[in-house]
DNA sequence: TTGGGTGACTAGCGCGCGCAAGTGGCGCGA
DNA sequence: TCGCGCCACTTGCGCGCGCTAGTCACCCAA
């Protein structure tokens, strides 16, 4: 409990300095460098006198010696998490921890002029949940990280994460009868590419189904706008409808009510997450849920083949996606 | 991709060779060290040529050098963060950045093994939103970091953000003639404390309207759990409910819908946070907004103050709270 | 006895940078 | 003319650590 001194911390030297032996040493114990033989009375003695001296690494000085930083910088999109994700990140968290990397987690803001993470902390690889934002790769780049996961060289890396969600929806919906199907995209723009990724997979399954292009508006998360989209949609004979989200899914199915739409029977709406809230409200909303278990250990276990020399992990990533079928769909009338 | 010699970073030193000068002459120039005279002119040549080269300090070097890792670090609590907490702390980024340092936010789980990152990150500072978690002062401290925020030892921390919500919550509900209020909790045990200082300041606006201890329950965020409780309430006569959030608020309007009851008619009920998702949702969810605009600059001249020797900063953080009424509030009856 | 091999260490450099202390030249007042 | 102060730099140490290149004692085969 000795609290030895309240200013200089301890260095590997002090703890060589009080065993009579060479820092060298001291460093071979504490790293267990391969190639060195150290005898085990030794080796006890510096684990000892470490833990009595409460001895912490200088990751600085440890980065700056060995070139690494043992950071791994998770980008994050600029969206809420929902709750699997983020236990998911824990996860990913603690078995980087093990292997003695940090994991730190980063959501850029295309408004914020700060500088981006990536060169401050010289992380050793950074990883992304999707894809890469245009600008993002060489930035990092420029930063001296040449680990990027996904790889953005990669041909098509766009389909790392399948998102079959918007293919639910739409055979969901299709099942039910509709013919005439919408998509409801969002308008903000920080999430444009994954609208218009997911827009791009419904407009897959209706290809499949034998439906032609999907008419699509982008919506701001206000009352006017989606009044206007539900309203122009009813006009062209549109009976369901897939949203990006289920922000989004939310405002419309709130304006077609106020707008004296019964929602299934007049209009269908699909959203996309499984957010808790929207399982509450009435209509309870149907939604896709994004089951990301094992996402977490698959994304350390990434980074880890791409630091060390350890391989590529076997198994995807289980992104399984499944629909939650509640109140706001049904057949059409 | 075998550059092993191009990789290498750019260094003061290289500037310092390309110009034929020394290397603390770069170093002065690049950190405007006070207390140094630079010509103009080498000043222009110095930030061309580390321009030219595009040059980066590296941070683990500096940190090493100079003692100070020139890191703040941002703990956040457990639950989601709602859009303008997340815009501000953006701005507290930015501002930051602008003196030189890197906000890293980082929300430390209780069920985590891994090493906190004030262990592995050696910040100069840390800060919480609210107070501090039990034990988090002591691994903070021993992890060698002496600036906390806001400062665990002084007295009665706990009214940093006063929590007004509630008041206007149970205001609110009052002024329509309601007379017996429930307060909605929220059973999730990572988000106890702060249920509790709502609830807590739920019932001395209750105390001094003349209502007495307001009934309460703690929900999960399933129909069956808001079910049960929105029926144990209708039986006692609660015409009323103000909810922990607007997720809680949502499970009870979507029960009460759907055990027949009509809101606000025979229940109003209003929420806090002011969610994007609640007001689009029929009946559009009256809730409580919590401004928080300053607050990101407020934090960040709160760090800067305690790292440097500016002076603290003068006014509060502008937590205004604001009551947001939509249709989920009338009167009885 | 010699020589090579090996186990158990030590000496010390270099990572990139901040910063204290020093150095030389030049203008200026006495 | 001398001396002094000031400007515009340079020299060089040290931050804590990883790791290469030794050193040295000891043992065993020849």
């Amino acid at each position: 409990m000795s609290q030895t001194t309240s200013t200089r911390r301890v260095t590997a030297a002090d703890i060589a300095r009080s065993l009579g032996i060479s820092r060298a040493t001291v460093g071979f114990v504490l790293n267990d460098t391969p190639g060195q033989t150290i005898s085990a009375a030794t080796r006890r003695r510096v684990l000892d006198e470490a833990e009595r001296l409460g001895y912490r690494p200088h990751i600085a000085a440890r980065a700056l010696a060995s070139g690494r930083s043992r950071i791994v910088l998770l980008v994050l999109p600029d969206w809420p998490l929902d709750f699997n994700l983020r236990r998911n990140i824990e996860e990913a968290s603690l078995a980087l921890d093990e292997a003695g990397y940090a994991l730190i987690t980063y959501t850029p803001h295309p408004t914020g002029q700060s500088r981006p993470l990536w060169e401050i902390l010289q992380p050793d690889v950074v990883l992304a949940m999707a894809s890469w934002a245009p600008g993002q790769v060489e930035s990092i780049r420029a930063a001296g990280v040449t680990r990027l996961i996904p790889d953005p060289d990669a041909p098509m890396g766009e389909e790392e994460y399948s998102e079959d969600g918007p293919l639910l929806q739409v055979r969901h919906l299709h099942e039910f009868g509709h013919r005439t199907i919408a998509f409801a995209g969002s308008a903000d723009p920080r999430i444009a590419d994954l609208v218009a990724l997911r827009r791009r997979r419904a407009n897959v399954a209706a290809a499949e189904l034998g439906l032609g292009a999907l008419p699509t508006a982008d919506l701001e998360l206000t009352d006017a706008s989606a009044s206007a989209a539900v309203r122009r949609w009813r006009e062209a004979g549109v009976t369901a409808v897939a949203a990006y989200n289920d922000d989004v899914a939310a405002a419309i199915v709130g304006a077609a009510v106020r707008l004296g739409f019964s929602v299934p029977a007049d209009l269908s709406v699909i959203g996309h997450d499984d957010t808790p809230l929207a399982s509450m409200f009435e209509p309870r909303l149907s939604t896709i849920n994004v089951n990301t278990v094992g996402l977490g250990r698959y994304l350390a276990a990434l980074a880890l083949s791409a630091v060390e020399e350890r391989p590529l992990p076997t198994a995807g990533p289980e992104l399984r996606v499944a629909l939650v079928e509640r109140a706001s769909t049904g057949p059409p009338g």
